[in-house]
DNA sequence: TTGAAAGCGTTACCAT
DNA sequence: ATGGTAACGCTTTCAA
């Protein structure tokens, strides 16, 4: 069932047709009825690539993913995109997935732009030096960045995470409990996400006057056992942390064990915050969570990243918006004041 | 740049170039490479909704996720695409992602059907019962189930592991090792992975003339608190499990910190086999891995399947494809013999 | 308010 | 081996 047939059973034009299907309003409320029952009735949808081709729009979004990105992302990378998803369905856009080779990362805009797949594309995970936006201008391809390209907030549209504000109040939070060794496992750095959070970190220790110590200052890939191996060495160490700043839940479970091994208790022995994405296979809830956290949901997250980038800057690619989402300070039963020295 | 301005600037007809460019075997030698190295030149790329309006064929997979499924399945499934998209894009394949709710998946199928969005479909998660393949027959669109739906074994296209199997030889293990009171944590039995673990379980144990215990086995999705609760009202219980069957990597991690808070050691104390699908963000490898476990590489399955789907399915559509991963079961440091009664 | 017809950029059939 | 031309199914401009 296509428009000329439908046309041809409705014994109309396929142009009054198509605008009656459309909602322009220079078609009669009568007729339009009339189309809309029958188009109903004899199943018509409207095929997807001749519209495209028609109106030169796809219709969809592009996301790249960089193998080596989503290794260590994908759990929260995919929470993104089920947020992302269900605001694309709403509005009628498909979403496209490309997993590549980071080296291929070029050559897949490219593709997209060269070969109009998608009519804009999302940016994940930005580093702190980071070649897609200037490649993206150069394309000519809307895109709006989950995270930060330093040096590009005001020339790059986005939306992320107060990372740095998060971690000074979590820090701050620590350091109010009399904590003063605290031991930072964060992700990567030169991850911008992990770079602001170090800063926030930094920064609440330098406002007391006080230094952060290097020995107990780490960056990884946020998995598991990242989280208890260094847990563990440090707190066998001469002169272990009292408390734990961690970036991901996932580490934060890790550092949970290395805890229990040492025949210590959390929050009482050793206190713990963690970054939690609300993952909906990590649940951090219930009335007093288990791990006190700085809390986002990423899942919201990509679902305004959608709306931000479907409403506002594919109407007019040249715009510039940028949102700010702050973290929730939790707390939750994995913190507590420095102990007393026994 | 198009094939029009492509070919003018070669002066040879559209369908000379376009004949060229996709490999016909009738144009010439010499034509054929000064084409190819004239649109390298000029950065020529057919545009892909013009070439889905002339072929009718899309050049895309579509995967349907019920936000159901996708909640408690999150990271499994996205380690699925990750494997699935990279085959994909070499055989120049789009992934289309649709996250819907539940009662809008038969509505999602249909539109992919009769808009001509994908090619093909991927099935994930089916249940015991699952109308899906009735639907997709229905609509005539090609699919291949990750998993198997009961009694279509022989009457659709699947790739799976054999969880039966795989779980009936872990739980003989712990059989051997002279456990009785196994625990099993399964996902919701209604999933058919699940309920295919649950028979090898039982399997296992009826095989020896021996009966699952019915106050050791849960079913339910498969978060880490499901784990370290479900554990932890066990191991209280007068009648504690000496070992456990876990279904999921996060849920063991539970069950970990469940016996850790009880002041057990896991392995010594008490046993746990776990699934683990190698998740990228939960190594559980090194030369004795923490737990022992059945594995089976989900982003492998991803990559097969569209290699399936592509290669088996889509060239010819009535083709029955189905194809078994056997798990590996690896000894790690989380399973020893039933310890001595004290 | 409605319709005819010209694109949109390919591919594919039928000639030559 | 190459070219002309008709689809593909829709949107959109221009006329009426």
């Amino acid at each position: 069932m296509n428009l000329k047939e439908l046309s041809q059973a409705l014994e109309l034009s396929q142009t009054t047709v198509s605008r009656a299907l459309n909602g322009y309003p220079e078609v009669s409320a009568e007729t339009r009825s009339r189309v809309e029952e029958m188009a109903r009735k004899l199943g018509y949808a409207p095929n997807q690539q001749a519209r495209r081709l028609a109106t030169g729009r796809s219709m969809s979004i592009g996301h790249v993913i960089p193998r080596s990105l989503h290794e260590m992302m994908n759990p929260v990378f995919m929470e993104f995109i089920a947020g992302a998803g269900e605001t694309y369905s709403r509005h009628g856009y498909d979403m496209i997935i490309s997993v590549v080779e980071d080296h291929n990362v070029e050559a897949a805009y490219r593709e997209i732009a060269s070969k109009k797949k998608t009519d804009a594309v999302m940016v994940h995970g930005p580093r702190s030096s980071d070649e897609r936006p200037a490649l993206l201008k150069e394309l000519g391809l809307p895109f709006l960045i989950h995270g930060r390209v330093p040096g590009l907030e005001h020339a790059t549209s986005w939306i992320d995470v107060n990372n740095g504000r998060a971690f000074e109040r979590a820090t701050n939070l620590l350091l109010d409990l009399g904590h003063r060794r605290i031991a930072l496992l964060n992700g990567l750095e030169d991850m911008d996400f992990a770079a602001r959070r170090r800063a926030g970190f930094d920064k609440a220790h330098h406002d007391r006057g006080l230094q952060t110590i290097p020995e107990l200052l780490r960056a990884a890939d946020m998995t598991e056992p990242y989280g208890a191996d260094s847990a563990l060495e440090m707190l066998k160490s001469p002169e272990p942390p009292t408390a734990f700043m961690v970036s991901s839940m996932i580490t934060a479970i890790g550092v949970a064990r290395a805890i229990g091994l040492c025949g210590l208790k959390i929050g009482r022995d050793i206190s713990v915050i963690t970054h939690d994405d609300a993952l909906s296979f990590l649940p951090n809830c219930g009335d007093v969570p288990i791990f006190t956290c700085t809390r986002s949901s990423v899942r919201d997250a990509g679902s305004r990243a959608a709306q931000l980038l479907i409403e506002k800057i594919l109407p007019n690619p040249d715009t510039i918006v940028s949102e700010h989402l702050e973290a929730e300070l939790i707390i939750g039963q994995s913190t507590g004041p420095l102990p007393t020295q026994a």
